[in-house]
DNA sequence: CTGAAAGCGCTTACAG
DNA sequence: CTGAAAGCGCTTACAG
């Protein structure tokens, strides 16, 4: 394995001079920098990232930590995340915790994070978890993903559920619906959202200021699944007099509703319409209409925020609140107006 | 920030000791460990990862890479393989080489791969990115999962994929089905799969053995995304009379191809009949027949070979023929005889 | 702009 | 079973 020091003679020049040449650091004139970039590419040397990191105290790698992989919303704030990263140069160490009960063991392991990472993504992580950013926030900088997860110093990406569940449910009024009920995630989810708060407040809100009092037969906890929104529906269907419309707080569940109200034998949006947020990858093909939010969006621009801050470029302290992406209607064929009684 | 030099003062021994008894080596006596574990907790003492790699020549890490984390088969994978290597105390760094066009600058990144991981696994990459393992493999062990991906001295974990694509066949067979159509990806896709080759070849090969001649104008390439089966499905019904089932060659295709029949006024499977591979998580809620494959069973298998390799434990030569997983089928809603003549 | 030298914090023969 | 000492391969003040 070629070292540094065989560069050093083969260029005749010192390691410190290689070690500046190599990371581009202005201190080194043009043709000594020729020079070492010519010999490093002869012998074909790479640097050693242990002992780059051991002397240098930079890992060039950062923690993206997420409740799971294969939900729709965390591969594609993943994916995202992962080009920037790597264009920039940076290696990205995954860490999916699972549901509520593994979060507190793979805790332990993430302790020493400051000690393998220059910084961290933390998506979607409730406020309680927040513990989890104490042990390890010590001198690392960070940037969270979606609401309800907010790390003091920290900045933050999201959009603002409470404005897209009210923009979904004033689609559904616009059409004609009054018996709109509404399918969410609740506080014992097995994942540690807290975006589904924040819809449901929407929706009750919206609904308010239609002068539609809330009915709780109408407003049901499962979970941010395509089988927590299958449950969800069949626990609906069961309460008596269906509604009109359904807004689910996310695609996925929106799916699992769609999928159950079939089974039953009513058609949607003839006999009752369905509403998501997310605009998931499937969602056009099962016509279903949602509030879209930029995901991609959001991975890329917290792994800039990132590297802004890894840079010493990051902005003043006055941009810490949160950035608020938008969300967008998508009308597909999911809705409709309801029945003429 | 503790050293271990200071755990070693508190107990009264060397940093030799305080490494031999915090890594559980059995040279150490029972009290002499006792005295190391409780000295590192009483100062709070976790080994630096970046010394320990650059003394001790391993780096605790394992590097995952796939073509996209967005994609079912992927997500499920890394998420099963994460929780075991994480389970054993390994880190995974994530590399999504994206489409076709990205992967040879990516294979640059990853070429002093060996340096930053201590084995890696290779997911559904094709033979000709075989030259990226070539770059990293020197002394580098792994595993690879997905037909198609075959390294020279690695273990791999797959389907048999002519056998999972006859099984599909002979189920719409079995139905009274004679005009099958295949829709399925393409060497030009954009994302290096190999496994749609011997799915395609299953397909014919299974109606050649029920006499069946080969149909060009049944059989479509497109890719292995919803947009594929969608495109694909919409071509089929383009060149004139439409056949009595579609056998897509995996479930997210499956899925596109049901969405543009239901939008043609095609009743699925009472029109047309569509069978997938796979069991997406979707797969039962859209009433999706398939040909199951154990996707997490795959993660889990490659990720304990991987750790068997590295414990030293790893089987002889013999086991290095490829580990072939079980498929099933799963009749749901989508399939169903043939509409009577 | 460049170099000599210390130091990053561990692990590992080697010796006992 | 334990320790002294070398060494892993870089980066970084410091000095010039």
């Amino acid at each position: 394995m070629t070292r540094i020091d065989d560069v050093a003679r083969y260029a005749g020049v010192s390691t410190a001079t290689v070690s500046r040449a190599l990371r581009g650091l202005p201190t080194v004139s043009a043709a000594t920098r020729a020079r070492v970039l010519a010999a490093a590419t002869e012998l074909g040397y790479t640097v050693s990232p242990s002992a780059s990191r051991l002397a240098g105290g930079r890992t060039g790698t950062i923690a993206v930590v997420v409740p799971l992989i294969t939900r729709w919303f965390f591969g594609t704030v993943v994916e995202a995340a992962e080009a920037v990263l790597h264009e920039a140069g940076y290696d990205l160490l995954l860490y999916t915790l699972g549901g509520r009960e593994h979060i507190r063991q793979r805790l332990f392991r993430t302790a020493d994070l400051h000690k393998r990472v220059d910084a961290m993504m933390l998506v979607a992580m409730p406020l309680k978890a927040a513990d989890f950013v104490t042990a390890t926030r010590r001198m690392l900088p960070g940037v969270t993903i979606s609401s309800g997860t907010v790390v003091p110093g920290w900045p933050g990406v999201r959009i603002n559920d409470v404005a897209a569940a009210r923009t979904a449910v004033a689609h559904l009024l616009a059409l004609g619906h009054r018996r709109i009920a509404h399918i969410s995630g609740e506080p014992n989810d097995e994942l540690p959202h807290t975006a589904h708060l924040d819809r449901r407040l929407g929706y009750r809100q919206e609904l308010l200021d239609a002068g539609i009092p809330a009915d709780p037969q109408l407003d049901i906890d499962s979970d941010f699944t395509v089988a927590g929104g299958t449950r969800a529906t069949e626990e609906l269907l069961r309460r008596g007099e269906p509604p009109t419309a359904i807004f689910a707080a996310c695609d996925e569940m929106a799916m699992g509703a769609m999928t159950t109200l079939r089974l039953a034998g009513l058609r949607v949006p003839e006999d009752i319409s369905v509403i998501g947020i997310d605009d998931h990858d499937l969602a056009g093909a099962v016509g279903l209409t949602t509030v879209a939010q930029p995901v991609t969006e959001q991975g890329r621009l917290a792994a800039g925020m990132l590297l802004d801050q890894l840079c010493g470029t990051f902005p003043d302290d006055r941009e810490l609140a949160p950035v608020i992406l938008p969300t967008r209607l998508v009308v597909r064929e999911s809705t409709g107006p309801p029945r003429a009684t």
